[in-house]
DNA sequence: GCATTTATTTATGTATGCATTAAATAATGC
DNA sequence: GCATTATTTAATGCATACATAAATAAATGC
């Protein structure tokens, strides 16, 4: 098997990415089982590999092995939203109150701002999955301006594990105009090194992100997604 | 194979045991490589479930896995102590915030207390094994009445990554009856529920341990432990 | 003697086989 | 007909075999 740059991939790799394909898409739905030998067929290899992906995709948090049952993908519940929600605000904000401090030029900034900019022209073209993706450019690149890796694996985990929930919720939500305003005070705080109130800013945006999503939830009586 | 309970324990579940004690105990030393082969006679079972266990234990950040090199016993430098104690107190405060806010009872809390009494103990009778122990216990007993299970797995995966360091510092640092003052202020801000008291006590105490930490890793010249 | 190529070794990644044991089904007793 | 036990089925956990490819050693050319 080959990747993209022609480099070799091994199978196990292939596996992590493709589960988490079907994962996200939804074709193995949350709650559902699949024995490790039907996913091999799938996949088309052998259990070894199918394991070890499943291993891995387990220490994410994506799903769960279950001797003689299968692997059952996790299914968000609203208490799982708030716990996930709680350590990106607090992540997220340490990230931006580090990026603050770190005195970034204005050519290091101009992925955060060109995140902005396409959230703003998915938003006037009415695309929310346009803006969705803009959004994680958005939040990824704050932290990884913040320059702390383990930050970086938490939060991306923590943003796979509700990547589905996010979607389905996506198009119930009204149109997300103040988040792009409180992106672009959070962008500001960080080119005038304000690191506390980068911190206030993103910290109150993932705090309100959180009840709104929380809301959805519980108005459209979602128990589990 | 049987535990302690008599029920039967999988090779996997046992090589990641045995492995993480190998790794905190020294013997599998920070920086050493090891085969799949050389562990796999070491814990005399087959390189299946030795390959199964360097996996979880790679998620957890205790090694890597390299091909061909083996598996390599992760080092920690005073960049990676800032990156985890940067983590340990933004999550471990949001904790310690929420058992404020949870209104636990005096029963409920009793864990913590005893806790902080373990370790006045162990500084009495300068036992220092014990003290880290206690606040181990102390830590660990906060982050769970936090109630954010996400929280709790993240701490505990930090907490396992600088355990070898820890315990090299402990008996390089003077003795830490601040410590002690300051536990016992959270556990008085969780009783009487002043969620930002706890907050802020718990959130400076750790910010305290960290840059204490870091000057003793910059006097002592461990650029990597 | 040094660089380059070829051969050899060996650790890994994957497939496969099989014993074990949980789950499902059938059989038995009441 | 229901509960209990025996039987069968089948998914997993692990061992093992082997192809592949990296690293090392040997050989060749200059």
């Amino acid at each position: 098997m080959e990747d993209r740059a022609g480099k070799s991939i091994s199978s196990s790799h292939r596996a992590i990415d493709e589960l988490r394909q079907l994962i996200f898409s939804g074709e193995l739905a949350g709650g559902s089982n699949h024995l490790e030998s039907e996913l091999a067929l799938r996949l088309n290899m052998s259990r070894t590999p199918i394991r070890e992906a499943a291993l891995a995709l387990e220490a994410q948090g994506l799903l769960e092995m279950r001797p003689r049952k299968g692997v059952r993908i996790l299914v968000i519940s609203p208490v799982d939203m708030r716990e996930i929600y709680e350590v990106l605000t607090a992540l997220e904000s340490v990230a931006a109150r580090n990026a603050a401090q770190a005195g970034y030029s204005e050519a290091e900034l101009v992925g955060l701002a060109r995140a902005i900019d396409n959230m703003d022209s998915a938003l006037e073209a009415d695309d929310m999955r346009a803006w969705a993706d803009a959004d994680d450019q958005f939040h990824s690149e704050l932290v990884r301006l913040g320059g702390n890796t383990r930050i970086m694996s938490v939060v991306s985990m923590m943003a796979d594990q509700v990547r589905r929930a996010r979607a389905m919720t996506l198009f119930m939500r009204e149109k997300p105009h103040k988040s792009n305003h409180d992106h672009r005070q959070v962008l500001d705080a960080i080119q005038s090194g304000q690191a506390d109130v980068a911190y206030r800013i993103h910290h109150a945006h993932r705090t309100q992100a959180q009840s709104t999503l929380l809301a959805l939830l519980d108005r459209h009586q979602l128990r589990s997604i």
